[in-house]
DNA sequence: CATTGTTTTTGACATTTGTCAAAAAGTGAA
DNA sequence: TTCACTTTTTGACAAATGTCAAAAACAATG
């Protein structure tokens, strides 16, 4: 709990009642490797903070998973677009490894919301974070090679190279794993 | 400027005093073709509303000019990266057309946010919106076919491919304007 | 430590897409 | 209508990456 309330206070520094509030609305929960947290078609009620662990989010395409984002220590978790439109998420989301998380449901955030205006405002901090994040992702993909993807990967979050099977960074990069595998042994 | 109140109040509906002070701290900007409302290396300190026109954001990679998005009527536009970050931008805009836009400034638009929660939420749900568009994109770019992706431009947004050249569409989709004139004829 | 299941690597080959250069088509201004 | 300029198309070829199948390496469990 310490954890959390430090990372959000990096977004922004919230007063002590705000944060009694939150943190009454806030339930723990230990889930085990492998388990979904969200299996597709699910609507996605709950916003988590992964304190630790690792878990990914992944889709079905022509019978293929492809593991599109990773979530790790200190990550706020969720199906944005299911969370946020309340329709159905077209994506699953799995535990990588035991994991313990912090989970809010979007009703009593939305009551937080009303009640606070700065934890809105600690939220609407937070989407800036997470929207840069997705854009740098973004713009890597749209002009860098599969090597230069994998480099950089190395360079900017080796803790994903550590902690995640080499089929699932492939899928994370778009390519196929022979490639990031043949990549990775002419480095 | 009824273009501009109507389009937000889709995303949530303000109260008319918070309308009228927001009314107040935008400016109206006419903008020919071609001119560039930002260029790398300055910090982006202005969010713009784009009432008539089209707009591009691109970046200079290796002498090459890589175009990663369009704006069109009725988009919120900025440096997204540098505007909030307050650091200077990687990315150029530039007009595509002459075009109308409203204008302001973070300065002002801060101080919305402070004296009315409700500007903040707006924004905060105008971020949700458009977090979920790069989001598509970016999920479209990772499994698609050059093809694919063309195809599904036309049916998604034939407005981009009916105001843009083929060069700036070839970019924005992550493939060579070669290949895009060839798919474009197979159809 | 033997067995089973999973993950990674390797090889051969096919496919997609990119690159370079030139021709063709289209556009706008004088 | 012509000229200059920009955009799009085409052809030939090269490079990057994907696919399929099998072998090898690794990990987990009884």
């Amino acid at each position: 709990m310490e954890q959390l309330l430090s990372n959000i206070s990096t977004y922004y520094q919230i007063s002590k009642a705000a944060e009694e509030k939150l943190v009454d609305a806030l339930e723990r929960k230990i889930i085990a490797k492998n388990e979904l947290l969200l299996t597709e078609g699910q609507v996605c009620r709950h916003l988590y903070f992964l304190e630790k662990g690792a878990l990914r989010g992944y889709y079905n395409v022509d019978g293929k998973e492809i593991t599109h984002w990773f979530g790790f220590e200190n990550d706020f978790v969720t199906s944005f677009f299911s969370f946020t439109t309340g329709k159905p998420s077209v994506e699953n989301i799995q535990l990588l490894e035991g994991s313990i998380l912090w989970c809010i449901s979007k009703n009593k955030l939305t009551n937080l919301f009303n009640e606070y205006h700065e934890i809105e405002r600690l939220v609407r901090i937070a989407y800036e974070k997470y929207y840069i994040r997705l854009e740098e992702r973004f713009v890597n993909a749209h002009f860098k090679t599969a090597k230069e993807l994998y480099e950089n990967l190395v360079q900017e979050t080796p803790h994903i190279i550590e902690k995640v099977s080499l089929g699932y960074i492939a899928s994370y990069l778009g390519i196929s794993q022979e490639t990031l595998s043949r990549i990775r042994n002419q480095l």
